[in-house]
DNA sequence: CGGAATCCATAGGGATACTG
DNA sequence: CAGTATCCCTATGGATTCCG
């Protein structure tokens, strides 16, 4: 916190672990991931709301992000897991402070 | 954290927490209010590149979080203050949590 | 000074259908 | 199974202008 940033900007760590955070479902596909590895269908399966194409939307996010890695077993059929990488378990104290102050938050209301 | 929740909710928590971060500017704005109490335009001079419509909407949604309070002076000209509440310092953990996890998320890139 | 009103451009989320 | 390809719609950010 340098008190020079005058604009958002990527650089700042804030907004690096605001960005890797970023859309609805992101902390919960997360939370699934920190739950232990998962399969395409595994993730589609505890997320039924969320859509292919978000689903698909948000691990290309979080693999651009360096949070989760992907590894392909081909065969009949493919399968594909996900999984945390160490940089996406730096992510849980995070996780664990936000539930902390939306808890707080929300009694103040 | 219940295992139960399979889609984003606003009663999660952590949605609550993310939802009074939620925006480009909104984190830089709760950063200069933690450097002490600001004036609108004292705000909008901290920040060059934000637009008043945007100010004026961050505030808006600060405010509606229970985040931040606005006071306002009559006079010639007006002045209007505004600060954190009590439930926008519980915000600054969270906020150094941040920093601290984009950091290590830097590193690992 | 401290906004509100308006208009615009873009990005993100979502539904559906299809493929290697 | 594990995605891709479209299309659409709304929310968000931004520029500009105007008002009490």
């Amino acid at each position: 916190m340098d008190g020079r940033t005058l604009e958002p900007h990527h650089d700042c760590p804030v907004e690096v672990a605001l960005e890797a955070l970023k859309g609805r479902w992101t902390t919960l596909v997360l939370r699934e991931l920190m739950h232990g590895d998962k399969s395409y269908g595994a993730l589609s399966q505890s997320l039924p709301k969320l859509s292919d194409k978000v689903l698909t939307d948000v691990l290309t996010h979080l693999r651009k992000c360096g949070v989760v890695s992907r590894t392909v077993f081909r065969g009949f059929p493919n399968r594909t897991l996900y999984r945390l990488t160490a940089t996406g378990w730096e992510i849980r104290p995070l996780l664990i402070e936000l539930y902390r102050t939306g808890l707080r938050m929300r009694k103040s209301c």
